[in-house]
DNA sequence: AAAATCAATCGTATATTTACGATGAACGAT
DNA sequence: ATCGTTCATCGTAAATATACGATTGATTTT
């Protein structure tokens, strides 16, 4: 094996590069700001206020999901969701050590 | 054409994303940093830090320009790459504004 | 001019993402 | 029990992303 090559990314890397994958698409930002604004925040909501079918729009919650940016609490038929501020303050913070590191702002 | 369905995603969102998806793999976000930490900013001494190959680094600092958080001035037959802070800034500006948003932090 | 160095690009394989219609499962209402 | 509502999942198609070896082009060194 090779000296410096085999050594892999850190968990803090792999995991911030994880929440900017969940953020790299409009709709999930999108999505995000629809469940901050809206007290109701039913999945058919979301689907109504973009320009996207409802499976995709299933879709993309269940990326968000994926990295716990949101969740969803099924109330009978319903799903209400709603964004995880616990994640999100974990993110600011770590986004904010990256652009300290990167350019010192 | 339907009422809601047809609004499309707003630039900024859009920007958000894209800024977002370049900073979606740990090897850019490693990059990033490398490119602070160094004086010298060559490919191949990016290439050393990363268990990646020439081409695929190459590939990662494309997307990094693409978007402009780097910039990569030929030397040569070197390329010296450094962080572009003015987009960085913007981006950390932008971030900030959709988590305050979202998650009021 | 020839050789060496550096990094982009090409070609290619594989995996993942994005999007949609259709279907299915869970529940409330009739 | 049946029907309507809601949302996840399935199946699938197309596009994009990731990775690498090989090649090419540019430039410096010999």
């Amino acid at each position: 094996m090779a000296i410096a090559k085999t050594q892999d990314f850190t968990k803090t890397d792999i995991w911030m590069a994880d929440i900017a994958k969940a953020l790299s698409h409009p709709a999930r930002i999108k999505i995000l700001k629809i469940l901050t604004e809206m007290n109701v925040c039913m999945c058919g909501d979301i689907v109504e206020q973009l320009p996207l079918a409802q499976a995709t729009v299933s879709q993309h919650l269940k990326e968000l999901k994926r990295v716990g940016l949101i969740q969803g609490d099924i109330e009978g038929p319903k799903v209400c969701y709603c964004v995880n501020s616990q994640t999100l303050q974990k993110a600011k913070k770590e986004l904010d050590k990256l652009f300290s590191i990167v350019c010192n702002c």
